[in-house]
DNA sequence: AAATATTTTTAGCCTAGCCTAAAAATAAAA
DNA sequence: TTTTATTTTTAGGCTAGGCTAAAAATATTT
C-alpha cells in the first residue's frame, strides 16, 4: 500500500515530466512540494525501494510502470471528485481543489468506478483538464492559449493553466467560464495585451491571462 | 486543527460512553481502537493538552464539549456519506463502512452543510442510525429489539445493532432490509429463537440476531 | 491488613515524514 | 585545469503514533 504522502510526491514527478519531459530533479521535486531537497531525497528512497520510481543519485528520478499507474489514477480521482463538488453539491471551480486533495487518496474497491457511473463518465474536469479512463488512457483535445489568437480570431474557453482561486475568481467574474465565448479585437505590441469581447463587453486582459487561458478556435 | 487518529479517539470514546454511561477506561478504550493500553494512554495525554477531553490518571476520561462536538460533527460526516454511498452511488450497506471511515476525516468548509443538501436532509443512515443535524441535536426515534417482541406481534426493521457485514449481509438475504415487515410466530424458551414469517417465508431466527435487530412494532 | 491480581502509566524504542547544517558530487567559470 | 558555484545527499534531530517490558497504582482476595 501506497500512503497519501508517497502518493504526492508521485503525483508531482508527474506533473513535472508531464511539462518538462526527462528524469525529474529533486530540487525541482522538492519545489513542487513546497519542501526541503533534503526531504525529497529521503522520500525518493522509500520510493525506490517500493519500485515505483527509478532514481539514480544526483541524476534525477522518472515514473515506473507502477508509480505512472498510480499517479494517473489520482488525478483520474481528484478530476471526478472535483466534477462532483461542482456538478452535484454545487461549489464553484475555485473552492473544490483543497478537497479533491483529500478525496482522491480515499481508498477502497470499486469506489472511482461507482462515482464515474454516477457522473455519466465525464470526459473534463471543471477546469477543462481531462480525465483519463480507468485504464489510463487520456483524451487531450487540441486547445491553444489565447495569446496565439490574432485579432478578429474567436474562441471558445477550454481551459486554464493557472488553477489559483484568484485568476478563477477573476475570470469568473469576467463571464470567462468554461465553454464561454471571445472575440480577440487586438494585441498591444508593448505589453502583449490582449483586446476582448465577451458577449456585449470589452476588456483588456493581461499577457498572464493570455498565457493561462485556453481556448478552441472557431 | 484535529488529526485523524485523535478524531477516531474521540468517535471511540464517544462510542463506549453511549453504551456504558460515565468515565471511559484505558483499556476499554484501547480495545475499541485495536491497540495497545500504553498507547491509548499516550494519546489521552495528547487529547487532553489539546483540552478535547477531560482525563484523570487511573480514573479514567470523558469528553469535553469542544471533544463532543468534533465527535457528533465526525458521526454527522460519516453517516452523511454512508447515505451518499448507498443511495448515490448504489453500494449495498454491508460495503460502506471502511469508505465512511476515511470520508468522515476529509476537512474544509461547507462541504458538510452541501452533502446534506444534495442528499435531501436525511434523518437516518443506511443501518438506520440517527444523523445527528447541524447543531449535534438527535432525533432518536422508538425502536425495540426484536427479541422483545411477543408471538402475533410484527413489526418493521429500522436498525442494527451489528454493523458487521455478516450480519448485514445475512439480514440482506432473509428480506431483511431497513423497512421491511416481519410477524413473530413463535418464541423458543429454550433458545431464545423467534420463527417469524417475512412477506411469504417463514423462518427461524437465532437469540443473536434477536438481540441485533431492531424493530419499530405496528 | 497483607497478599495477589488487575489496570494503568512510564520508559525506551521504532517508523514515516519532515527539518537544518554539513559534506559530497556535479556543473560552470576563470 | 583549478577554482567557485550549484545541486544533491548524508547526518543527526524532531513529532505523531505506534510497540513491548517494567513499574506503579488500584482493586480484589485471603
Amino acid at each position: 500500500m501506497t500512503t497519501s504522502a508517497e502518493e504526492n510526491y508521485l503525483k508531482a514527478i508527474f506533473k513535472i515530466a508531464e511539462k518538462e519531459p526527462g528524469a525529474v530533479l529533486t530540487n525541482a521535486l522538492a519545489a513542487e512540494m513546497g519542501t526541503s531537497a533534503a526531504s525529497a531525497t529521503d522520500m525518493l528512497k522509500r520510493l525506490s525501494d517500493k519500485q515505483l520510481v527509478v532514481y539514480e543519485k544526483y541524476r534525477g528520478v522518472t515514473l515506473s510502470e507502477t508509480g505512472n499507474k498510480i499517479a494517473t489514477d489520482l488525478i483520474r480521482k481528484h478530476r471526478l471528485w472535483e466534477v462532483f463538488l461542482v456538478d452535484k453539491l454545487g461549489f464553484a471551480w475555485d473552492e473544490v481543489h483543497d478537497f479533491a486533495e483529500q478525496l482522491e487518496h480515499i481508498q477502497g474497491e470499486h469506489l472511482t468506478e461507482r462515482l464515474d457511473d454516477f457522473l455519466g463518465h465525464p470526459r473534463y474536469d471543471p477546469h477543462g483538464d481531462p480525465i483519463p479512463d480507468a485504464k489510463g488512457e487520456w483524451i487531450r483535445r487540441p486547445q491553444t492559449r489565447l495569446l496565439t489568437l490574432t485579432a478578429g480570431q474567436r474562441g471558445i474557453v477550454t481551459g486554464v493553466d493557472d488553477h489559483s482561486p484568484t485568476f478563477l475568481q477573476y475570470l469568473a467574474e469576467l463571464g470567462l467560464s468554461l465553454g464561454a465565448e471571445l472575440e480577440v479585437l487586438d494585441r498591444t505590441a508593448y505589453d502583449q495585451s490582449t483586446k476582448v469581447r465577451i458577449g456585449e463587453r470589452e476588456t483588456v486582459l493581461s499577457e498572464k491571462v493570455g498565457q493561462n487561458l485556453y481556448v478552441r478556435i472557431i
